[in-house]
Parts: C-alpha cells; structure tokens; sequence
DNA sequence: AATATATACATAATTTTCTTAGGTATAAAA
DNA sequence: TTTTATACCTAAGAAAATTATGTATATATT
C-alpha cells in the first residue's frame, strides 16, 4: 500500500525532462560502462548512473531499465565480474571488469575513437568542402 | 524467374564484412542525410548512399531498409520535398530540404556537436583523471 | 550470348537497444 | 510524515536499425 503511492508520487509529480538527442548515445551504453570501470576498478550500478550524470552535467542520464540489463548481459558475456556487499542495511553489486573485459574495453573505445572521428567528418562544418 | 537468380547470387556469394561498430551511428541516420543536403542542395537516395560510403572510406554503409524509411519520414514531417525524376528509363527521387528542414537541420547538428563533445569527453583518455 | 554487377526504387519480418512503467525495500531530509 | 535519495530488479512497448525480400533497367564481364 504504502509503497503504490510512493510510486504514484515518484512518477505523477516529478516532471521528465527531455533531453532531445538522448537518442545519439543509443549503442554507447556497453562502451561508457566499461570505460567507467576501466577507470575506476570496481562500481556498483547506482553509482554508474550518478558519475555519468556528474559527468556529462545532466546530458545523459542512464535509465535503470537500460543499465541493469547491460550490466547483466556484460556479465553473461564475461566482462565483468560480480561481487555482492552489504552497507549498512543495503545491497550493493559491485561490477569489475575480467581480463577478457579489459581487452574488449580496449575494443570499443578503439571503435568509438574511430566512430567520432567518422562522425565529427560528416558533420563538421569545416570538412563540408571536401 | 531471372530476378530470384540475380538475388541469390547477390546475398549468397557476396560476403558481408563485419564492420562492428555500425551500431554506433544507430540514431544519426537522420541528421546525416540533413547534413547532406544542406551540403548538396539536392540528392537522390542511391547517391546518398554512394556519398556516404565515399566521405566515411567505407566504414559507413547505409542500407536501404534504413535509408528509404528515413527519406519517407522526412518527407511525412516536412523536411523534405520530393521531386521525381525521369533519367534514361530509370527513376530516381530528388529530396531537398524544405525551409523547415533547414532550420531542423541546424537544430540537429547542434545536439550532434555536443552529443560527440560529450562523447569525446567520456571515452578520451585524455580526461580520464577528471 | 549469358551472367554478374551496378543503379534505383520499395516493403516486411525480425532484432537490438532503448524508454516507460511498474515492483520492492532502506535511509535521510524536509 | 511525506518526499527524496539510495539500491536493486523486470516487463511491455517503441524506435531505429538489419536482414531478406521484391521489381526493373543499365552496364560490365566472361
């Protein structure tokens, strides 16, 4: 009971802000999350979806219904490892990257280096002469 | 008869190279046929996909199952004008951009421009102590 | 002459990757 | 006491592609 309408309250009052070209980082999200571990050794969710908001001053914010299942297929797939930890009374799962996730990290920053350069190309008004 | 031939010939013998990080440019479909445009004044599709792998060296290719909904969507929304040509025997479509276009042209290459600024500043290792 | 490739349009089924909406629970702040 | 923040999660639906088709003409290759 009590919980339905801390949700009635959570998603009727606060007002989405719409950020427009949220849709641009559709295909990063995998990227940015191992990057983030690259730098920092381990992370638990929460606090990805904080430092990428800290980071991009509110450009992009990470959905839960977007990071868990990233988090878990990256997982699955044997880039991250999972440790569990209680603080205080909460769960915390906090992600790491494999040896096989530090190599493929290597992968997709090489991709996404290579994707921004293609793209600051096409749309940089001072390549429109060439 | 003779196209089933053609077509079995063309997906089954061609093989299709992986280029990976395709994926990433999910989403910007849209702002580089803007872009395009604002460049060109007028283009059909085939040639759009032509440009495209010709400005990106390849590492781009716009398929058609992406390319000409995206044309019919500008068009539905009042971006483009379409004006269709007759060239020997073959058709061709020329898309232009509409005044409106052209002011959601520059909206676009603006969330574009600080989409890869923001982007460059996640994955550039050379912000990584920030 | 026959076959393959290039040019040129198109749509339908499926897949990927999100957003939106919902659920549970504890801790801190107003 | 109510709201906001912290912390995990999943399911339904939407968006935007890929993949697989279809049709047809023009050019190049064998």
């Amino acid at each position: 009971m009590t919980a339905v309408i801390a949700r009635i309250n959570k998603y009727t009052i606060k007002p989405q802000k719409n950020m427009g070209n949220q849709k641009l980082f559709k295909g990063s999200l995998q990227t940015i999350i191992l990057k983030l571990l690259a730098q920092n050794d381990k992370m638990y969710g929460y606090e990805i979806t904080q430092k990428v908001k800290e980071l991009t001053k509110g450009e992009l914010k990470i959905t839960e219904g977007a990071l868990y299942p990233a988090l878990h297929k990256l997982e699955a797939d044997g880039l991250l490892d999972v440790e569990v930890a209680k603080v205080g009374n909460r769960l915390r799962k906090y992600y790491k990257l494999t040896e096989h996730g530090t190599k493929e990290t290597a992968n997709k920053l090489a991709e996404m280096q290579e994707f921004l350069k293609t793209m600051q190309h096409l749309v940089n008004p001072k390549f429109s002469l060439e």
